[in-house]
RNA sequence: GCCGCGGUGGUGGAAUUGGUAGACACGCCAGACUCAAAAUCUUGUGAGCAUUAGCUCGUACCGGUUCAAGUCCGGUCCGCGGUACCA
């Protein structure tokens, strides 16, 4: 008999397929319902990837795969995600330059996924750091420039010492860098932003309706982060300025005893009395200066400086003292804040270490009578005229009341802040503007794109919040045509022709995130030098119909949501959201618990688990069979061989059934064998629809497990129902194991490939049996099992007068009080 | 702290959404084949008491609803993920 052995027929077939172009998508072909699906682009790094990324992209495999032998034009697509930190920091450890060291290392990575038989569309592969890519990422930057959602401004921002740039928001984990782990600082900087913050509402509300993993959508609304409440405008004493604060508590304005600005805040300095002056400025040095770890050490102990200077609240006249204190944040609502210590905490924490006043105004509840401090709502009291109502009403009297008085009004306040896209680095995408001597800064026009990252031998970071490419003086200090915005070296003089004007290249580098926010738009059209990607096949394949990976849950996903709705409202798309499912995925850790990781030495590579003598199929079943995708599988050594053991009998009934000399099979057998596969077919085809892939790989394993049962009394025949119970077996479980299916496929005297256009169709005929099993319960508990015939299952006399029978002696010789009856399920007798 | 998710055998995990708890797999035990081992095949495997049936207990803990609860409700404890001085 033929024997399994993975290694030699993995290759094999893994040639055949591209030759043959099995997984070459045409995209202009609609003839086929299309299916779009794909996990997230693999970041390049030195280490390749480990059985942990393997499993991310084995769920869109197996989703495409299904989909392709179900008769659809099933598209899976690959990208590099080339440019960014990663890539350059790993480019100077090994000392080659980051164009080199990407190249190498993504050879691995194409190695390794080839190996894993991912049925990739390899024609179409993309690199985000390749110039006819990028060329349409800066295109997209002059849209949104021109569209008033790209611009530049000086303000803190968070900086990384280490990797030496500033980083977005959402790269910032607990106040340290997402890419080396080490604490960061504010550094005030012109940089360049998009406005993320103008979709915030829309991006917010069509959360709920997305057909995502549920966890992505709880974090994208908390990182959203609206507010509703209010700003009221306090008068300084003695002075005309003013200060707002942001609220959502306006019910509590009579309890407000303090003001509190942020150190950042421009009134800050300027308020301060000369008497404290010296104090106030050090203390807002202080602030500036520390890092959001260290403010985070100081256990929230809080911190702040008297400024001297009084306001007046405005529902009770009274002079309330201005602080300055860390706690209150420059970027969120205004910068200050009214502090109500009665109810909010840290305002009363403050208050009680400065002895500042603390006047109540909200009736405590009961379970919270005589606390000091009391966050909830509740009746109004010395709150003037709004005393007795209720904070909901209140809320809304008092906004009015501002409103009148034109002191204040209702707000809505965000926590998410504008996307910051500069980086001080030099392995991305150039933004391509050029700040031009006397005429401020120009955008390169579409049509001069795009500008070339230039390939520079020291690209290391030298300091001083700059990129290297503000040292490539040919590259960066250029002549600039005001009417074409043609750029000529400056070095080379002052060509021909009218408004040439001196100038200086931008040399910020956008942010790895902006290069990945639209790959999967330009899959569509992954050589078109005329246009990032055509509207017309956006339509026939747009949103991507499935989409999965393990990381990202806000940044990437909420940026890509940004982009799609604003191509949306462009007419440079027809769907305003890019990802119709979502799938988002756990990780596979190492034996002892921990992330894999280089440095601790606990990586499993697939390679070696492959090389061992397992094969890819073996290692992809265990992957999906360990448990559902939205769970962590730490690994286990013994997984791969009890997969292989279920490959291996599949292979050895279908040698058997091809071995076979008879045709002989009972009736009963058949039928059993026909009733196995029926139910396998139903079961794996809605398993892999409803993303359910662990139970799918289990109900495979109870068919064999039947069809061996068979085999035992039976013997392996010729039989019709064999040869349709295999191969419906190969074609559902072909997703899963591509290789071994392929090969018995082909044994089985097929000439084409499974994995275009087979499925098997189940028959619900098969699926209803001639008897079925009642299980007869007393008082609730299990106390016999009835085999009846289907015919009585709706005939209630009968079932129960034979339910009653069996139970007799558990009734103590009561009568029973009540019987419960589901027909063909159960009968519970009560006594 | 707040938000979200979860707690089922020795282990990973099933359970038709209120109706046979522990599917499937790993591990372990025994048997067959073998000079022997590996591989393969066949049993058994929640705990306890009886070992022929059989009975009792059992889905983190306490309580409730129901003929019936892993599943629903209230409370407690623990674990994981996110977020964090967001006014």
């Amino acid at each position: 008999m033929k024997r399994y052995n993975p290694i030699d027929i993995e290759q094999k077939w893994q040639e055949k397929w591209e030759q043959d172009g099995t997984y070459v998508v045409d995209l202009d072909d609609h003839s086929k319902p299309k299916y779009f699906g794909f996990s997230m682009l693999p970041g390049i790094t030195g280490a390749g990837i480990h059985t942990g990324h393997g499993r991310t992209y084995q769920f869109s495999d197996i989703k495409v795969r299904a989909k392709r032998q179900q008769g659809y034009n099933a598209y899976h697509p690959i990208a590099w995600d080339s440019f960014g930190l990663p890539v350059e920091n790993y480019a100077i450890k090994i000392g080659k330059t980051p164009r080199e060291a990407h190249d190498e290392a993504k050879k691995n990575f194409i190695r390794q996924l080839k190996r894993l038989g991912y049925s990739y569309d390899w024609s179409k592969e993309i690199s985000t750091a390749d110039p006819s890519y990028y060329k349409w990422t800066q295109w997209i930057f002059n849209q949104l420039l021109k569209n008033d959602l790209a611009y530049q401004k000086q303000s803190p921002q968070w900086w990384c010492e280490t990797d030496q740039t500033v980083l977005a928001n959402e790269q910032v984990e607990g106040g340290r860098c997402w890419r080396c782990g080490n604490p960061v600082v504010k550094k005030n900087l012109k940089q360049w932003f998009f406005k993320i913050t103008e979709y915030a509402e829309e991006l917010l509300e069509a959360t709920d309706d997305l057909n995502w993993t549920e966890r992505v959508k709880t974090m994208q609304k908390n990182w959203i982060g609206k507010s509703q409440g209010a700003e009221v405008t306090f008068a300084v004493d003695g002075s005309d300025e003013q200060i707002t604060v942001f609220t959502t508590r306006p019910d509590t304005l009579f309890g407000a005893t303090f003001l509190v600005l942020a150190p950042e805040h421009e009134l800050a300095k300027q308020l301060t009395t000369s008497d404290v002056r010296g104090n106030v400025f050090a203390y807002i040095e202080e602030a500036a200066r520390k890092s959001e770890i260290e403010r985070m050490n100081d256990t929230r102990e809080k911190t702040g400086v008297f400024t001297g200077a009084h306001a007046i609240n405005p529902v009770t006249g009274e002079k309330i003292q201005i602080w300055i204190a860390d706690y209150a944040l420059a970027s969120y609502g205004t910068g200050a804040l009214m502090a109500v210590p009665a109810h909010d905490e840290r305002d009363f924490a403050f208050a009680e270490k400065f002895n500042l006043p603390i006047v109540n105004v909200i009736e405590r509840p009961e379970s919270d009578e005589g606390t000091a401090m009391y966050h909830g709502e509740g009746v109004l009291t010395n709150s003037g005229h709004f005393d007795g109502m209720r904070s909901e009403e209140a809320r809304e009297e008092i906004v009015t009341w501002l409103e009148q008085q034109q002191i204040g009004k209702s707000k809505i306040s965000y926590k998410m802040r504008d996307w910051l896209i500069s980086r001080q680095r030099y392995w991305g995408a150039p933004i391509p503007v050029v700040h031009v001597h006397g005429h401020g800064t120009i955008p390169v026009a579409d049509d001069q794109l795009p500008v070339i990252l230039p390939e520079v031998e020291d690209y290391k970071p030298k300091g001083g919040a700059v990129s290297v490419l503000a040292g490539v003086e040919d590259w960066v200090h250029v002549w600039f045509n005001l009417d074409t915005t043609e750029t000529v070296p400056f070095s080379q003089g002052k060509p021909e022709g009218d408004n040439w004007h001196e100038g200086h290249r931008e040399t910020d580098t956008m942010d790895g995130y902006a290069c990945s926010s639209w790959y999967f738009l330009r899959y569509l059209s992954p050589f078109d030098d005329t246009q990032a990607w055509s509207l017309e096949t956006e339509k026939h394949w747009g949103p991507v119909d499935f989409y999965n990976g393990a990381d990202h849950a806000v940044a990437h996903l909420l940026y890509s949501r940004f982009w799609q709705r604003f191509f949306y409202k462009q007419g440079l798309a027809s769907h305003p959201e890019p990802f119709d499912r979502m799938m988002y995925n756990a990780y596979v850790l190492a034996s002892d618990g921990q992330k894999m990781s280089k440095s601790k030495g606990n990586v499993v590579d697939p390679m070696v688990v492959m090389d061992s003598g397992y094969g890819a199929d073996s290692l992809r079943v265990y992957e999906m069979f360990a448990a559902p995708y939205d769970q962590e599988i730490i690994w286990d050594p013994n997984g791969v061989p009890g997969m292989y053991r279920f490959l291996n009998r599949t292979w050895t009934l279908t040698q058997e059934y091809l071995e076979a000399t008879s045709t002989d099979l009972s009736d009963e057998a058949s039928r059993e064998i026909l009733t196995i596969t029926h139910k396998t077919i139903k079961k794996v085809t809605s398993d892999i629809q409803d993303d359910k892939f662990n139970t799918a790989v289990s109900t495979m394993m109870e068919a064999v497990n039947g069809l061996y049962k068979i085999k035992e009394t039976n013997g392996v025949s010729q039989h019709e129902s064999w040869k349709f119970a295999l191969e419906s077996l190969l074609q559902v479980l072909a997703p899963f194991a591509p290789h071994i299916t392929e090969e018995l496929w082909s044994d089985l005297g097929h000439t084409d490939t499974i994995h275009v256009d087979h499925w098997p169709k189940w028959d619900d005929a098969y699926l209803v049996s001639d008897s079925m099993t009642v299980i007869v319960q007393v008082n609730g508990k299990l106390r016999a099992k009835l085999e009846l015939a289907n015919d009585t299952s709706e005939d209630e006399v009968k079932a129960q007068s034979l339910a009653l029978e069996n139970v007799i002696k558990f009734l103590d010789g009561n009568e029973p009080k009540k019987v419960i009856y589901i027909p063909g399920r159960l009968v519970n007798i009560v006594v």
